[in-house]
DNA sequence: AGTATGCAAATAAGG
DNA sequence: CCCTTATTTGCATAC
């Protein structure tokens, strides 16, 4: 089990090194890394070249680990929201994440500015959260294995090939857990559900080459060990993905850059990110229509996903490319708000009401279209924002029900 | 006055 | 039309 987070550490602290985060980070990041952190993959079924996010990487403090390190920074609905009582507080900050539309990693390592003080302070037990956060991944694993029994079509092959194209297929779980505690406690059966589909050995780089890991001794007698179906995957999603041809521009530096530069000229215009996201509106591009100041803001600091990001990346340009021209010409942008393109409305609960509909919810999970609709009206909501809520809290309690207890 | 972010609505896509 | 699963946003509010 050593030799595994050690290698995986490695790769990723290259990854980092090659052109994630700022020079001066690296140097401190990269040694806590190796000796106190480790990464599980957990399912590789599809493996696609990561992409990380310079600002979640130096903004540490902004997740903790509180059982709901998800929203931008990290993808894998499994890893959402565990029940309250087993918050813990800041045993672990993100650090970093990475996601696409198959696969996530969250890099979780103890709070504070421990970076560059005692290196004990990393090795620190904090048994609660880490106990949590290994039963999560187990029950996310197994969870997963759950569905792919269920929905078994003869893909016996650990590796079901064709990574491009499966928008269902279940995100993997990538975690990186620090502490060199929980290296011991990965030992068992934790393996044994991950080993099957597990896939080691070398990300794709940001580019999508592969960065390859250096031969350090000790790694690569680990490597002995290692499953063959493992290398039989590492090898064949190490190779150059060439997944979308679709897409010309996948990499996760132009993005970066893009961003950067988007940001940068935005400013250079004097507008704020709520005006580029009414403004969207009067691109009259066919299904665009306005964003909020959040999404702009999101997409600048990539907070989206990969996937995000490539989406809107054409519409800012466009917009971006629209708003210089008319400055150059001193045209008065004539981006009023024209009532046309209205972004996504997004109605609040109340309080009373989400308590009425939780109410609800415990005595019937699933009610009837005409039920909805009583309900809708006795709380004065519209029928299908009920419905939605529904919806979601099936989502929820799923999600509840498998990061429980296992 | 602008920008982040937590939480969780709303949507997309396949049944 | 509704469901589920996976994802994309946005309201509210903290920073």
């Amino acid at each position: 089990m050593k030799w595994m987070s050690e290698y995986l550490v490695n790769s990723k602290a290259e990854q980092v090194k090659a052109s994630l985060l700022p020079p001066r980070m690296v140097k401190a990041k990269q040694s806590a890394w190796k000796d106190h952190s480790c990464v599980i993959q957990a399912d590789a079924s599809a493996y696609r070249p990561a992409w990380f996010s310079p600002l979640a990487l130096t903004t540490l403090p902004s997740f903790i680990f509180n059982g709901l390190c998800r929203d931008r920074t990290s993808n894998p609905s499994n890893l959402q929201a565990l029940p309250t009582s087993s918050r813990s507080n800041d045993d672990f900050t993100m650090c970093m994440g990475s996601w696409d539309s198959l696969g996530g990693v969250i890099i979780l390592q103890p709070s504070g500015n421990c970076l560059e003080s005692d290196p004990d302070l990393f090795v620190d037990p904090h048994a609660t959260s880490v106990d949590l956060l290994l039963q999560h991944v187990k029950s996310s694993v197994r969870f997963k294995q759950e569905r792919r029994g269920t929905e078994n079509k003869g893909s016996t092959s650990t590796s079901r090939q064709e990574t491009s194209s499966t928008p269902h297929s279940s995100p993997s779980v990538w975690l990186c857990l620090s502490s060199a505690r929980v290296l011991e406690a990965l030992e068992g059966d934790l393996l044994d559900h991950i080993t099957p589909g597990l896939a080691l050995g070398a990300m794709a780089g940001p580019d999508g080459s592969v960065v390859s890991t250096p031969a350090h001794p000790a790694h690569m007698a680990g490597m002995n060990h290692m499953h063959q179906a493992a290398i039989n995957m590492a090898h064949a999603h190490g190779l150059p993905p060439h997944m979308g041809m679709n897409d010309v521009d996948a990499d996760p530096r132009d993005l970066e850059a893009f961003a950067e530069r988007f940001k940068q000229r935005r400013i250079k215009l004097g507008v704020t990110q709520a005006d580029v996201g009414s403004a969207l509106a009067s691109l009259k591009i066919p299904g665009v229509g306005s964003l909020s100041q959040s999404t702009i803001c999101r997409f600048e600091s990539l907070t989206l996903s990969h996937n995000n990001m490539i989406a809107l990346k054409p519409i800012l340009q466009a917009w971006l490319e629209e708003a210089e021209k008319s400055h150059r010409e001193k045209l008065n942008k004539p981006e009023l708000f024209n009532g046309a393109e209205k972004k996504r409305k997004r109605t609040s609960i109340a309080a009373p009401e989400k308590r009425s509909l939780e109410a609800y919810f415990a005595i019937q999970p699933r009610p009837s279209s005409e039920k909805i609709a009583a309900i809708a009206e006795k709380l004065d909501l519209k029928k299908n924002v009920v419905r939605v809520w529904f919806c979601n809290q099936r989502q929820k309690q799923k999600r509840m029900k498998y990061s429980a207890c296992v």
